[in-house]
RNA sequence: GCCGGAGUGGUGAAAUUGGUAGACACACGGGACUCAAAAUCCCGCGGGGGCAACUCCAUGUCGGUUCGAUUCCGACCUCCGGCACCA
């Protein structure tokens, strides 16, 4: 599918080269080159992102979550970093001290495998593309305080991962186990429960094994609670990241029922929360890797035993071989022992199965096949026993007549049947008094299961910070005294995945001794996943280069909670968890005094474009063939067009279609604004001063009007992140700026008249306004105006309420909802009332005389409904 | 299946959360300037009817509340995210 056009478009000589060509030869609209980078420079000499972190300013903190430095930037990244650029640039304009550094998550998969590829060493290949991203950066206008760059795989950064990892082991919260682990073999590590998708490899697709290894763990799970509480902290997050954590960590209350053995002494705990169902129980079901399935198969030599061995082992190698099959059909035996009901005393044979989930609840599972549906499968391939004992509560309306169907379990609450001296009740009154009974009786308690496990953090991999443990004979794990830190990543490993960690076959790495009692010992070889290295990074921003500790308890206390974080929505579990996780453990050692490292937090949208090769809309990147790159069209439009038309797109948080063409219309835009502001600026009165609203004509008070509500609204919309209204608006003003300047004289306007100075009070508000979203052509205008003081040192422009204030409105009065007129009416309320309801609001409710009290509807500017009041 | 979110012109979208639906922009059409083009500026641009002032219809579908609904309530349809043999 060839897109291209016939040789109209542009000139006729088949040597086109590169899009930005053709444009040389048409005049720019306004001159970007001159200027754009001269700025960059001057902001960097004036330090003006260089914060003072003793200021006695409100404090700001912006972070944007740090990249991952792969591969080019592409417009796509830019959205990110505009976007909080534009923050950062509008907080300093309102007078705060801000923070705005910026880093590399730069451990990791991607860069070990280009370096296998290309034969070089992976530090080498992330240090180059470091050096690359910081000049697109740099094109972009992004202002950052590099003076605080950090990286990960800088053994002074990764020092202090390392003294993260001793501080949560000291505390019992880094632990060693041998147990089921979730195994990429294409990345040739294991993954975190988190970084696993539909069964697959969270970055390389493939479909992950079960192993059993011996791992180290993250104890997350201990803060199971504080996690879901909190999220309530979280006000200022979007509430689908609070969702999908709350999904996550997956609460669930119920209750835990031992089953005792009808003939031995072993016991089956199985954990449900639907207590009001354990009359209905006809068998109970563990899981193949249950310890108890051994036992209750038993260990002689029968034909029946036998069978039931090798069935179970047949269930474990499929674990293995696929731990995620969505339909896989229903497998298990009978182990031919039973347990007793400790309700009903009645006994139970127990089953192994496939279905039961060893690493949720307690592994073992009390089957009603009468009222869940994955038993009620079983039940009737299996021939077991299906027990109504929950009746659906009577109709209460003619929809409710439908009876569940004959082959489905029913699985809603409902009243108890078939249940002894429980019949009757309500399944919510059951669940309490069954629970009661059980555990008054001693075979049962109520019981918290979270979905949440442990985080997983060793990976068999080079390009990661090294686990600082020794193992040692006699003493086996021991840490790595502080003092000996960092564990350096040795240069020269032959770092190959093989499944074992590529540090286990360097011999001067392994071999040590150990710190407890001097004999020889082995280094621990895994490395930890790369996100432990960005669960902690927002803190070392405060003192980069600090050589005695991670981070400065005073100065993190001071700066954080972050004030504003800025990232993809692709984040929301895994990496947002782990850093809230890292901040309570923090707070617990009394290092920090927060909860919560993000105060707020914004997801922007993806950019996407149609891929060439699966003609779909993509996520920009290199495989599907639809990357923009920034370098040519910055090139052709500037820093400040390729900005705003990213704004301007659509909403932030939504996913957006670039379109290369309609980067023009911002183009044009920036154009008008530099002519219109430009062509006047040496005639414009040298300042605005005090503007005298009673004594402005209709046309000149109409402007003034349009350029206050506009400061009023676009102020708005920058808080409230609604970027592509906030260009909109100052499109709007724009247009009424060049009406006016087309209907008014000339003469007027460049002299010191009120023309004068109301023209350059609305050409001064465009500029400051539009200063955090473009830049750099602000800054020039601004001081081509006569400034000499960089337009971010001064402040965001200010309503003036007066401007706001029209002596007449025009108004529509709507009777019976139908009958409509417009008049012109003068305002009968005093100037100081309309002013400060215009502020306040610009619907306001007002009740004019007392007889016939009528609500009227404040739209400053536009109209007034009066209608009937209520 | 469960939990979120969204459906508005040819296109991206807006409507400050109950008050002129379609701002702003892209694309398109027409005009001015030009020898011509580019750039720039002006006009038009949801649908039907009317020479016109104007007038009906229209925010996924069907109902409801209200003087008034894109917005609130109920049911349904479609699409997009997240979770999923979690007991």
């Amino acid at each position: 599918m060839s897109d291209e056009r016939p040789m109209s478009d542009g000139p006729a000589n088949g040597t086109e080269g590169p899009a930005g060509r053709s444009s040389i030869l048409r005049e720019a609209a306004f001159p970007f080159a001159e200027y754009e980078a001269r700025w960059r420079a001057s902001w960097e000499a004036d330090g003006l992102f260089r914060v003072d972190l003793d200021s006695t300013r409100p404090k700001y903190y912006c972070l944007n979550m740090f990249p991952y430095p792969s591969g080019d930037l592409h417009v796509g990244h830019g959205r990110n970093y505009i976007i909080g650029d534009v923050v950062v640039r509008r907080k300093l304009m309102d007078g705060h001290a801000v923070l705005a550094p910026m880093g590399w998550d730069a451990f990791g998969l991607p860069a070990e495998n280009a370096a296998i590829q290309n034969g070089i060493h992976p530090g080498v290949w992330t240090y180059d593309n470091i050096k690359r991203f910081k000049t697109q950066f740099a094109q972009w206008g992004i202002g950052l305080d590099w003076t605080r760059e950090i990286a990960a795989c800088h053994p002074g950064y990764y020092q202090w991962t390392q003294w993260l990892f001793l501080k949560l082991y000291a505390k019992g919260l880094a632990y060693k186990a041998e147990a089921p682990v979730n195994w990429c073999a294409s990345c040739g590590t294991v993954l975190a429960n988190e970084q696993v998708e539909d069964g697959a490899c969270f970055r390389c697709g493939t479909i992950i094994e079960q192993r059993e290894l011996s791992q180290w763990f993250f104890k997350t799970t201990a803060y199971s609670q504080r996690l879901l509480d909190d999220l309530s902290l979280l006000t200022e997050w979007p509430d689908r990241v609070r969702t999908m954590q709350r999904n996550w960590i997956g609460r669930s209350e119920g209750v835990s029922i031992d089953f005792a053995r009808t003939d031995g002494p072993e016991i089956v705990r199985c954990f449900t929360t639907r207590a009001d169902t354990l009359y209905g129980v006809t068998y109970v079901v563990i899981a193949p890797e249950h310890p108890l399935a051994l036992v209750l198969i038993g260990d002689d030599v029968s034909a029946a035993t036998a069978d039931r061995m090798t069935r179970l082992q047949a269930m474990k190698n499929q674990r293995a071989e696929r731990f995620y099959n969505p339909d896989l059909e229903k497998a298990g035996f009978d182990t031919g022992k039973t347990v007793t009901n400790p309700l009903t005393g009645e006994a139970v044979p127990v089953w192994v199965a496939n279905y039961v989930l060893m690493n949720y609840g307690t592994g073992a599972v009390m089957a009603v096949p009468g009222h869940d549906q994955r038993d009620h499968e079983f039940a009737r391939k299996f021939g077991l026993p299906i027990r109504t004992v929950i009746a659906p509560p009577p109709a209460t309306g003619p929809n409710d007549l439908v009876s569940p169907p004959p082959d489905a379990a029913y699985e809603d609450d409902g009243v108890l049947v078939n249940s002894g001296t429980m019949a009757g009740l309500q399944s919510g009154d059951a669940r309490v008094a069954i629970g009661e009974a059980l555990r008054s009786a001693g075979h049962g308690q109520p019981t918290i299961t979270y979905r949440l496990r442990d985080w997983l953090i060793s990976r068999q991999r080079y390009w990661g910070a090294p686990i600082p443990i020794i193992n040692c004979p006699d003493h086996g794990a021991v840490a790595v005294p502080e003092s000996q830190l960092p564990v350096l990543l040795p240069d020269d490993a032959e770092f190959k995945p093989t499944g074992e960690s590529p540090l286990a076959r360097h011999a001067a790495f392994v071999n040590t001794t150990c710190p407890t009692c001097g004999k020889p010992a082995r280094r621990e070889t895994d490395t930890m996943d790369t996100f432990v290295d960005s669960s902690w990074y927002y803190l070392r921003y405060l003192s980069p280069r600090d050589e005695s500790k991670a981070f400065d308890s005073s100065r993190v206390n001071k700066w954080l909670p972050v004030d504003q974080y800025i990232g993809g929505v692709e984040h929301a579990i895994l990496h947002l968890m782990y850093a809230r996780f890292i901040t309570k453990c923090l707070k617990d050692m009394g290092l920090v005094d927060f909860d919560e490292p993000f105060q707020r937090l914004f997801t922007q949208g993806m950019i996407t474009k149609k891929s060439p090769l699966t003609g779909r809309l993509e996520k920009m990147s290199k495989s599907k063939g639809n990357v923009v790159a920034p370098t040519d069209l910055i090139e052709k439009y500037g820093a400040d067009t390729v900005r705003l038309y990213t704004l301007f797109i659509g909403p932030p948080e939504k996913d957006a279609e670039w379109e290369d063409r309609a980067v023009e219309g911002a183009y044009r835009f920036l154009g008008r604004v530099w002519r219109l502001v430009g062509d006047m600026a040496d005639r414009m009165p040298q300042t605005a001063g005090w503007i005298d609203q009673a004594n402005l004509s209709g046309g000149t008070a109409d402007l003034r009007f349009k350029t206050h509500d506009t400061i009023r609204q676009v102020g708005h919309d920058l808080t409230a992140f609604h970027f592509n209204t906030a260009v909109s608006g100052l499109m709007e003003l724009v247009n009424r700026m060049s009406l006016y300047q087309q209907s008014t004289d000339g003469a007027r306007i460049g002299s010191d008249t009120i023309e004068g100075r109301v023209w350059r009070e609305s050409c001064e508000a465009l500029l400051l306004l539009l200063a955090p979203m473009a830049p750099h052509i602000a800054e020039e205008l601004w001081h081509r105006l006569g400034h000499d003081e960089s337009i971010f040192r001064s402040r965001s422009p200010e309503v003036d309420p007066k401007a706001l204030v029209r002596s007449t409105i025009r108004i529509v009065v709507q009777v019976a909802g139908k009958l409509r007129s417009h008049l012109d009416v003068a305002v009968n309320l005093s100037g100081a009332d309309i002013e400060r309801l215009a502020l306040e609001d610009p619907k306001v409710v007002a009740y004019l005389g007392d007889k016939t009290p009528l609500k009227i509807i404040l739209v400053p500017g536009k109209l007034i409904n009066i209608v009937p009041g209520r």
